[in-house]
DNA sequence: TTACGTGCAAAGGCTTTGCAGTCGG
DNA sequence: CCGACTGCAAAGCCTTTGCACGTAA
């Protein structure tokens, strides 16, 4: 995945902020730590994993107000949770129109523009008469190192 | 969903069979009735709503036996396992070629076949060097009934 | 000042694991 | 007979919740 250029990270910071503002709910420390962390990934984080980036950063999260901020960006949209069947979610921020590879054996996630597949949707779903608004899509395969060895071992990808 | 003919419902059972006996693991009540279980769903039941049905149905079977049985179906790929984000898993046969259009307000589901995005998923996996296996797809949307209404109320779609 | 946020610790809920007993091949 | 399976109960793990204290506005 690539990172967010800073000025789009800085915009949804923004957006976040008026958001808070416009419920009046208080803009605190936390929170614009936990949105800026996620909006700084590169990859697709789990909690843990967010929790290590923001003590690294200086900013100590508690693990419930952690949990209880991402519940919070992702009712505004402005965070995406993903679930990639691992037993825990993963988070990034909603800025684009992804779609992921996930290597069935040892769980490398790429990322490819969900572009020519939307466009694709938008004629099915107008085949059966439905309004397109959005799609989840994973392809799970074999990623490069892992296609060469042998094929038919049970796999762990899928959970 | 669609509930499975009975005659592939059959073959499906017959499948774990050879793949049970090819392996020299033991056929045992519970397997078989786990299987026939799962192959039995016109719908996508969690591993309670499974017990449960088992329980109905005389065979009774323990949690552990019945995740790890689960977990075995979906190594030999007759059985796949969906998460819907609610914090458990649910599981349908895999019966595959079918995709999903869900309408985000009345929750209508229509099946459409996955062939054409299998084809171009085919190529993108191998523009990224992945060997293609299997793909899942949502589209979400509103049907032809709900399009016509207000378009931008909030959805309970994402999870 | 006051409503809402925060952190800790405990509780929850789904899933996995250890182990003694059982059974298929 | 032996290796694998079963079931129970306990442990694990991620996530949520209760509560006293702190803080943005």
């Amino acid at each position: 995945m690539t990172r967010l250029p800073p000025d789009e990270a800085a915009s949804l910071l923004e957006r976040f902020r008026r958001h808070l503002r416009d419920r009046r709910l208080p803009v605190t420390r936390q929170r614009l730590a936990v949105a800026g962390a996620v909006f700084a990934a590169d990859d697709h984080p789990s909690v843990l994993e967010l929790s290590r980036r923001l003590l690294a950063g200086g900013d100590e999260v508690g693990t419930a107000t952690l949990y209880r901020t991402l519940q919070l960006l992702v009712e505004t949209g402005l965070v995406r949770e993903r679930d990639f069947g691992e037993g825990y979610a993963r988070y990034e921020p909603a800025a684009e129109g992804h779609d992921h590879l996930i290597c069935q054996r040892c769980g490398l996630v790429v990322e490819f523009s969900g572009d020519r597949v939307e466009r694709m949707l938008r004629v099915t779903a107008d085949e059966h008469h439905f309004l397109y608004r959005r799609h989840h899509l994973e392809v799970h395969g074999l990623c490069r190192t892992c296609r060469g060895r042998d094929l038919d071992t049970p796999t762990a990808g899928d959970r």
